[in-house]
DNA sequence: TAGTGGTCTAGACCACTTT
DNA sequence: AAGTGGTCTAGACCACTAC
């Protein structure tokens, strides 16, 4: 069988629709034209079955033996191709089970978290930082639980804001793990902001965040240059590094503030 | 050279620390004894080496090659374990530079956007939906550009809510773009929400989201069973499939709903 | 034009899981 | 015990891009 004379065998036990018919004639095209096939065209063209039902929701596909056999390909070629579907929550796969089309497909947008820093200067607009409060404190009871620190463990407490052309971006509570990160006793934090400082100093390995929406007290509506009452977006973050807690952060931005994403 | 005596070339005109050492001595280790050395035993060394500042941010690491031949393993095993740190966007690559340590390393949180009913049986609660209203409208302005159909065009418009334990979980406020998916006209919304009908009848392939906080009107609070000024997250989401506009949803949580996730 | 990453292959062995 | 995905290898060619 050379390349250019390739048939592929399509009996799923399914009865195609005209459409399916259609895109099958183009991945045949390929097959036929290119000497390789990659892998995106076999991820695409599953993932059009899939949709398409021709392997329903909660079925078990082909085994990678079998579907590099009708692609005409190596196995590790469709390993890969699957193994991105998988990635992407189409489908799960188990040794010895098989791959299996998700009931329910979990789509994951990302989401970047970047400096405060960062975030003004994508919006073309100018960063300004200033650090409010730098204590040294006892844990209070909360945040030991939070951060799975000893009660009454010494911690760096820091109150920032960021600015966006010199109008209030976010305000920025911290709570640091001394023991964790000694150094930051130390940290100069007055020309950037903690968030800087702890990524290059102590890169986490994890991290929790939370978004909530707050109403503004009337401290926060002064920092914000706002009126008490006034609904802002509000990002809670925990990092730990190899288990080991790290810091805790409030972020609260300004009103009208929007997190977006595509995916 | 026998697959048990190997040794390794570590001349990266770079001073390394005790702790650096101590981990070779573990990546010496994984090669001496095992006959083959797994991705994720380069991905996590070469992570360790950036985090350690061996190959410092912005730096250039050794090609794909140099490395298999200090790891002495293929060059599709290195090349599998700095796509992945590519990902995950601790090194840039492009073809003929290199791979390059990211200047700023912007880690990404996965986001699981699920259906409500999927939100409330995850928290054990018992999930109620109920359609509030339903009609054929002319599109207004806004959402004519929102979604990028002609202005005018006729729109199913939805109001409904879900409901968790019998209390307001969230309030679904939805377009959809009749020219993209005319079965839904006829689309059965009286026991489950739109997003169900159309994840079945109509899977986008692009998705753009953007969290903001509200503040409750009238209307809102009712609905919410809360009081007017409360803040609430408010998520809205607009899918295309190829392209094409399919349908802008707004939906409101319940106050004190957060959205958490770990990365 | 040359260097680097991107991908495919054919084969092999391994690891997990179900039977 | 057997079947399926997980991974590694050694080699090959391709595609992009800096020079």
């Amino acid at each position: 069988m050379t390349p250019n004379s390739v048939t592929l065998s399509l009996h799923h036990g399914v009865f195609l629709n005209r459409y399916a018919h259609f895109e099958l004639e183009k991945v045949l095209f390929h097959v036929a034209v290119q000497k390789r096939i990659s892998f995106q065209v076999i991820r695409d063209e599953v993932k059009r079955r899939i949709e398409a039902r021709v392997w329903p929701q909660g079925s078990l596909l082909p085994t990678e033996t079998q579907l590099a056999e009708e692609f005409n390909c190596a196995r590790a070629t469709v390993n890969r191709a699957l193994r991105e579907l998988a990635e992407q929550g189409f489908v799960e796969r188990k040794r010895k089970s098989g791959t299996r089309v998700k009931k329910e497909p979990r789509r994951q947008a990302k989401l970047e978290i970047s400096l405060a820093r960062q975030a003004v200067e994508n919006q073309n607009s100018t960063y300004r930082y200033a650090l409010v409060e730098r204590n040294l404190v006892d844990s209070p009871g909360w945040l030991a639980s939070q951060l799975d620190v000893a009660p009454a463990a010494r911690v760096l407490h820091i109150i920032c804001m960021h600015y966006a052309d010199n109008r209030p971006f976010q305000l920025e509570e911290r709570w640091i793990n001394i023991d964790a990160v000694p150094d930051v006793v130390h940290a100069d934090l007055d020309s950037s902001g903690p968030h800087e400082w702890l990524l290059n100093a102590a890169p986490f390995t994890d991290a929790e965040i939370a978004f909530s929406a707050v109403s503004a007290d009337g401290r926060l509506a002064e920092y914000m240059g706002t009126t008490a009452g006034t609904s802002m977006i509000q990002l809670e973050r925990t990092t730990w590094k190899d288990g080991q807690p790290i810091t805790f952060a409030r972020m609260t931005h300004h009103p009208g503030y929007c997190v977006r994403t595509r995916y």
